[in-house]
DNA sequence: ACAATGACGGACC
DNA sequence: GGGTCCGCCATTG
């Protein structure tokens, strides 16, 4: 369990660096905590992160800037409705301009 | 310990 | 340009 913390903990603490009305995607933030093939992992922390509100999963999208993760929040269009409401225009369930808002975290140097 | 799964990503067709 | 398959790697049954 620890470890597990410990992995989320690192996608957390990036995701929660995700400024505000940008996105990101799943294998930035995998490569910030130094997991780039663990891209999945990243989106499984995410729904992880249901215990912790304090990480933006609604700004993390797959790297189509498509909102992946739509589908497991409470509602339908939450995800998407929580982004426009930051300035990300989304449509279609995806992000506009996604390239120009794509922000790539900092590298989590824990420790 | 083994097999299947998954909020992805890249390779391949 | 679009659809499909495989690989990654931690979690869960």
């Amino acid at each position: 369990m620890d470890k597990q913390a410990n992995f989320f903990e690192r996608v957390f603490t990036v995701a929660r660096q995700i400024p505000v009305g940008r996105v990101t995607t799943y294998g930035a933030i995998a490569r910030a905590i130094g997991a780039a093939r663990s891209a999945r992992m990243v989106g499984y922390a995410m729904n992880a992160s249901h215990d912790d509100d304090t990480v933006p999963a609604h700004r993390v999208v797959n790297r189509n800037g498509l909102l992946t993760g739509k589908f497991h929040f409470d509602g339908t269009n939450l995800m998407q409705q929580l982004l426009e409401n930051e300035g990300v225009e989304v449509v279609d369930n995806k992000v506009v301009n996604f390239k120009e808002l794509l922000w790539e975290p900092t590298v989590y140097e824990g420790e």
